[in-house]
DNA sequence: TTCAGTTGTCTAGATTAATAGACAACTACC
DNA sequence: GGTAGTTGTCTATTAATCTAGACAACTGAA
């Protein structure tokens, strides 16, 4: 942080919420750990050159999202926080990648169905257009705090059951064993970056205008054959993806 | 696009610049590829919900970007576009990964030195700390238009005359073979998203609150022996990243 | 030429965001 | 108990954003 950046006027987006922006990412890079609180109220608006009702505007918009709490007459908590690093690999694996800097990682099921495959999926598994596919969605939680929402797509002839696996089991990888699929590899992963659109908000808690890291990526049996093609966003604030060649 | 999702009032973002970011993916889609121009404005304003005063700001801010013109009495044309996809693997190379996707791939030296290696670089570059490297920044462009913005770092002792290889040649692969390294790998790549500084939107002309893709990455020799490590900032409007694995 | 369709400009008013200052309320520490 | 330091609340004012309506200016086609 510091002063030597000021904030932008008449740049669309208000002095609040582009100064509620740069609070989160300082303290995302560990800027306040020492204290383990932000500097007062009054301190923070000088380094950004606004008045003091602005930056509470922003400081109350960042309790609202759950990262800070503001105690009257003692100062301002930062009670949530963490950047995780997301291995991506040969063998990505949600709840693996996450490892130790997590004491727990859960996905949620939110909604399976099966239907003819669109042709850009079909294209993407390798299967005839209109075959039908087995599609679900689920949402990934650390610390049970959402992280992550993604669709997965299935060839529905080969893993018939697997909407049943997943929902007894909850692990992807799991759920291919159960199928006869003991190991899989990750063929290709496509990375872009956008604004979280309003359902993706809802489902990661995300306030309007955050940023989401899109990762579409392909898996294949060890015949090199695609078993999965899915689509996860991250919420850009808590995640960042580390590709290993 | 569509009226489905209306703007958000009271998010801290002017309804002008939401609905400049959402015509602009509404572009980068291909939303109105058929008739190469957008909807009139009264249109587009009840679409969204808003007024045409508000939609007409919109559409000058994304004139003041290039990548519309309003014509009195005909229409706003779509004037400029492209979303771009660079391969990233074991032999990344920028201008060689953008290939048929455009006619001119340039880069251009904006500043090089020769530093003691910061402790972070250091140990990506498994040289002592303290010991010299050399920084060069440099912009890269896909037919003319700025795409990303890179910082490499090259450890000194083994490279001492990149820079001027660097600035003769252009070409970060040409410039290694003249130093004697005829060929190196893609170790590493970390991905992240955020909203771009100043100095980024200025380097890429990005409007305020425009995101970019970071790449951080590490390349190495044949023998696995880092030489090279580089963080390279894109216009995630402009580029999404294919990992291959 | 006429006219429908579109963008450009102007005025006015309502709503929201930001500034300014004063003071109350609370906490931690002496 | 007192006090320095901090957040909470209130009022008032100014600036920016959004809405509303009317009409001018221009384009392309009938």
């Amino acid at each position: 942080m510091a002063q030597q950046k000021p904030v932008e006027r008449h740049s669309g987006v208000s002095l609040w919420r582009q100064i509620a922006d740069r609070i989160r990412v300082s303290i995302a890079d560990g800027e306040f750990r020492e204290t383990g609180r932000l500097p007062p109220a009054f301190e923070l608006a000088t380094r950004f050159g606004v008045n003091r009702h602005t930056v509470r505007a922003a400081l109350a918009f960042l309790a609202e999202e759950g990262l800070v709490e503001s105690i009257q007459g003692h100062g301002t908590l930062i009670v949530g926080n963490r950047q995780l690093t997301l291995p991506i690999g040969r063998r990505t694996r949600f709840s693996a990648g996450v490892g130790d800097q997590a004491s727990s990682v859960t996905t949620r099921l939110l909604h399976s169905a099966e239907l003819p495959a669109p042709a850009e999926i079909a294209a993407l598994l390798r299967i005839a257009p209109e075959r039908p596919v087995i599609e679900v969605e689920e949402a990934g939680y650390v610390d049970d705090r959402p992280v992550s929402c993604s669709q997965h797509f299935f060839p529905a002839d080969r893993f018939p059951d697997i909407a049943h696996h997943l929902i007894a089991i909850g692990s992807i990888t799991r759920a291919f064993a159960a199928c006869g699929l003991p190991d899989y590899l990750r063929a290709s992963t496509e990375v872009s970056a956008r604004h979280a659109d309003a359902r993706e908000r809802e489902l990661m808690k995300l306030s309007p205008g955050a940023i989401v890291l899109e990762a579409r990526a392909v898996n294949t049996d060890l015949d090199d054959q695609p078993v999965q093609c899915s689509r996860t966003r991250f919420s850009a604030d808590r995640v960042s993806l580390r590709m290993t060649t």
